[in-house]
DNA sequence: TTGAAAGCGTTACCAC
DNA sequence: GTGGTAACGCTTTCAA
């Protein structure tokens, strides 16, 4: 029996074929790759015809043929990815949600969101993104300088957009004024006649990009006042926080404006776990206005940060991919505000 | 004076020149392409001049040139992306850590972690992804078939691993059981005396992937005893939980197993609100075991799923890259156990 | 030690 | 209507 060259026997398992590209389908099809392209794009400039058509389909279908992404871009010139550098400690429960609505804002608007898992550490981290060639880049919190942005549209990026709390330059800035979270917790507490006041930091390394700035924020609002600020690390565990209740009646502390909700929350259990009446001992807020701080008992006073929702973020980026020449509007910062509840 | 062609005025502000490529290092350089790949690439196997590498650097750097991630892809044949779909539904905070472990552990093991943006819904997700070519596929959930995979393995992928309750045909399942928390759930407040036994489940859609299962481990555990499962709809907001408190009474349950440890604080505490006692009017439990059920009074029993950490997956992920011909060593299922606190 | 050239998969222009 | 062909940016083999 005469076996076809390169044609396995028909029992045989699918040899690991290497993957069909639209040379293949063309191959099958009898036709060019140009036809192949212009069918599977539905190009409307020229007309095929539809026998041709089908065959084409009928071709790629069989080959399970899909297009090389990286093939196209290189020849478009452009995609259409917005790159979102994932951030170097595990996403909080805002941070998740406003991903998750940006992403699909994006999506409606035809882009394609990445989050782009950061390796290397350090200044070279612009470049890293800058290979992918992205549309636009929406970077969190900090780690982009000047030569950052500039490194990424001069690799063709048509918007960078920081969420950082201080403008960069070259890149459109949404003021997050993590400092005014601070100021806010500590100016509720100092107006609650509360003068010996902590600031609860995370213990955990790669919190300082969001904790920092909330702690000089509170700093500033008592600077040159009659408050002392104390500065009070704490990990995110029973243990730690119920080390640092045991020796609180030490410190002499009538008040605590901790990092977030969740951090206040394992405080104040703690504390009252120890025997501290809140907020008569002492006052606690939090901040981020998280559900579980409505759960626990006294429901805990926090500080809510202003946020562009993931929508209008999204549109943001659009607008400045179309024209990104146009003056970079400037946002006013976005600010924070006080939800008092019962424990403070 | 004559204005040399092509060079702009030196006082001119820099044109959006179009993005520098290799070629224009080289030219910059006064060496050809290939010179510039050898220098820029650390080859080993030719030896450049110390004074034309040092050129070659130069002219990069002052170009800001950067290398075209696509382009190279496409000439290598392939790449070390490992694609991450992201989950349809904000993340939780079990998911987000496990996401965070595992990109680091990757990237250890020098691959680049890229959460895609899922934006098509439906059978030609698997497609899309496809075009990105990339090396391994983590899908966590379900929407993916066999079908799913074939297409990725052409297309490529070395490695496509699922995260979700059941097999899929030519995928390595990491199998988590969801179904087993419903279970361990059900059966826990079983041994515990109850028998009239709700199950919450989130009203916000999209998350039947992770509630469905899990509802039908509590049903499954209890089929056949004298005990009764009914589902009762919950939505992440106070109101929702303070009417569902609000009709508690007339429902005649004497048990809740809620959808995770959110919802269940959620609901006791609406609960205990109400006026009820927990656990003697009704036992609450819920699952995931995170931080904050431990905070609340009284504390929240819990179901606690085993996850493999983001390093062995990351593991897992490398060897079946390395050799996708091997076995596709099948793990028995992550399970899961109770943990009885003071709600149940 | 360096350069010329081929080729990765795709699409768009321009002949046929 | 359809099919060559060139080009996108990069790496690598081969030749000089």
């Amino acid at each position: 029996m005469v076996q076809i060259p390169n044609t396995p026997a028909p029992t045989m398992p699918p040899a690991p074929r290497s993957v069909p590209t639209s040379a293949d389908v063309a191959r099958l099809a009898g036709v060019s790759r140009a036809t192949v392209s212009y069918v599977l794009n539905n190009a409307g400039a020229v007309r095929i015809s539809e026998p041709t058509r089908r065959r084409v389909r009928a071709a790629a279908e069989e080959l399970g043929y899909v297009p090389h992404a990286a093939a196209r871009a290189l020849r478009a010139g452009h995609s259409r990815m917005v790159l979102m550098p994932t951030l170097p400690v595990p996403a909080g429960p805002l941070y998740s949600q406003f991903v998750h609505d940006f992403q699909g804002a994006l999506s409606s608007l035809d882009y394609t969101v990445v989050q782009y898992g950061a390796t290397g550490q350090g200044d070279d981290e612009a470049r890293a993104w800058a290979e992918l060639r992205p549309v636009a880049v929406l970077v969190a919190g900090p780690g982009l300088g000047p030569e950052g942005v500039a490194v990424l549209k001069r690799s063709g990026a048509r918007a960078v957009v920081t969420l950082s709390p201080e403008a960069v330059e070259g890149a459109r800035a949404v003021p997050l004024d993590h400092a005014d979270v601070g100021r806010s917790a500590a100016g509720h507490l100092y107006a609650r006649g509360r003068r010996r006041i902590a600031v609860v930091v995370p213990a955990e390394p790669g919190m300082e990009m969001f904790s920092a700035p909330r702690l000089a924020g509170a700093r500033e609002a008592l600077h040159g006042s009659d408050a002392t600020v104390t500065e009070l690390s704490l990990a995110y565990t029973e243990e730690s926080a119920a080390a640092l209740a045991a020796r609180w009646p030490a410190l002499g502390l009538d008040a605590v404006f901790a990092y977030n909700d969740e951090y206040a929350m394992l405080l104040m259990r703690a504390l009252l776990d120890a025997g501290l009446r809140v907020p008569r001992d002492v006052a606690v807020i939090g901040a981020d206005d998280l559900m579980l701080g409505r759960l626990l008992r006294p429901r805990l006073s926090t500080v809510r940060i202003e946020l562009p929702s993931g929508r209008e973020l999204a549109s943001l980026v659009d607008r400045a991919v179309r024209s990104p020449a146009a003056a970079p509007e400037s946002h006013e910062p976005y600010g924070a505000t006080v939800v008092q509840r019962d424990s403070s």
